[in-house]
RNA sequence: GGGCGGAUGUCCGAGUGGUUAAAGGAGACGGGCUGUAAACCCGUUGGCUAUGCCUACGCAGGUUCGAAUCCUGCUCCGCCCA
């Protein structure tokens, strides 16, 4: 697509086209024509805290948002949240996620800047910790918390609803927002962006610049990527989403799984492009697989990933690749089957003995009975373990 | 500081002395159907060296033939008053 944006009116429309909201009104048309006046690039804000090692998809809409800004010529300044995790966020229902490490987070905190970069382009990019400028004296924090006031952090909606529902609020997490406010004033924002859910936060942070005596940023928010059940947003801690370094097999066969109803979603928030009307649903979402695999592998990956897809689940053969697992027979020759599935797919040996009373256990695709739970080793050397549809093993004696 | 209420399996949520490994729902998983979509149907859903054994209802003790259920202490949480 080749956007029309040599003016700043038309670039501002181009920005917000498939944002949420774009706040205050007009505002990023200013900034831009602001920066054309004096011959600057805006700097976009993004901060991520590397509490899980991995970016998954839902993020990669706001990357990809950023990466717009990018091509015109602005600078991202992505802000790696690694004094907010080593604090640990107890955001939600679970207080009790652990505070990570020190080295957690800078491993973290590498592998997101690096995984960051198959969207962002590097050479407009500034990367900032912000343990830079939140280690500060408690006097200092003190003339930040006084930036703003309790009535205004629990408009928040999630505060109210939770306070209606009496679920526990910790103080740090009423910090929380004056933390990444403090952010903006650290790194001169001029934009920030973020998810639907970031709103209050990305608002407060013109709040907190504005008591430090700078400029406001404009902000935008972006629509939240449905996940893999397509229902909830896509979240680790809901287990619906596809991490950009995944395999490729995983990336295309999770996407298929999408259902029908989200895919219109997709294709505007990853591809940036309506979902053809006309459409086929089933090539439809083919296609979204396969355009999701070559953006985080390569065509050719994605190619291999259709074909392997099909084999196993249109013609219901095995694999080309699979991994090897052990036999470890007894003394009278013979393997303990649920043991055997227990080592090489990962599931208690109880979980093992269901699946197999199910029919879920197959010897080179034919269902494998339930009794004897012990069979030779030399009935099983060198055929093909399946478990369910999709795990597969090539057993081996020794 | 005082008063009241609460803590149950992955999650939500029943259960107030006896087939309770714990109703129901969600999720997940297996099978069927299919486009590994959805919908729908059937089944499973603590662990183990497995016709038995072990562990489980916030933690630690106690009462009892027997406790998630009763008692005591503790921890954590919510609400109200101050």
């Amino acid at each position: 697509m080749a956007p029309e944006t040599s003016s700043p009116a038309a670039a501002a429309r181009w920005l917000a086209r498939n944002a949420v909201d774009s706040l205050p009104a007009g505002g990023l048309q200013r900034k831009l024509e602001e920066a054309a006046r004096e011959r600057r690039p805006l700097r976009a804000k993004l901060g991520i805290d590397p509490t899980a090692p991995d970016i998954h998809l839902g993020f990669t809409v706001v990357l990809g948002k950023l990466r717009e800004f990018q091509d015109l010529g602005h600078t991202v300044v992505l802000i790696i949240g690694d004094y907010t995790a080593r604090v640990g966020d107890p955001s939600g229902r679970s207080s009790t996620r652990p505070i990570l490490s020190g080295e957690q987070i800078d491993a973290n905190a590498r592998t997101f800047q690096q995984q960051a970069m198959k969207v962002l382009d590097p050479d407009r990019l500034e990367v900032r910790r912000n343990g830079e400028w939140l280690e500060m004296p408690t006097e200092d924090l003190f003339r930040l918390v006084r930036s703003t006031t309790v009535a205004r952090i629990m408009e928040r909606d999630d505060f109210v609803k939770r306070t209606a529902a009496r679920a526990p609020i910790s103080l740090l997490e009423l910090l929380y927002p004056l933390l990444q406010g403090y952010d903006s004033v650290a790194v001169d924002a001029d934009v920030e962006l973020g998810g639907t859910d970031q709103k209050f936060n990305l608002l407060l942070g013109r709040d907190i610049q504005s008591a430090y005596g700078k400029p406001e940023q404009v902000i935008l928010t972006m629509p939240i990527l449905p996940g893999i059940d397509g229902e909830r947003k896509m979240s680790k801690s809901f287990g619906n989403y596809i991490g950009v370094t995944e395999p490729a097999e995983e990336i295309y066969g999770k996407t298929l799984r999408l259902p029908d109803e989200a895919m219109g979603s997709w294709y505007d928030l990853l591809l940036g492009e309506p979902l053809p009307p006309d459409a086929n649903p089933r090539d439809a979402k083919r296609a979204l697989a396969r355009r999701l695999v070559a953006r985080f592998h390569d065509e050719r990956a994605a190619e291999a990933a259709e074909q392997a897809f099909d084999r196993i689940h249109r013609e219901h053969r095995p694999p080309e690749e699979m991994p090897d697992a052990r036999l470890e027979a007894n003394g009278d020759g013979a393997v303990h089957l649920p043991a055997l599935l227990a080592s090489t797919f990962g599931v208690s040996s109880s979980e093992a003995r269901r699946l197999l009373k199910q029919g879920g256990v197959k010897l080179d695709g034919t269902p494998l009975a339930a009794e004897p739970l012990d069979r030779p080793a030399s009935e099983l050397d060198g055929r093909v373990l399946q478990l369910g549809k999709r795990r597969f093993a090539r057993l081996r004696g020794d």
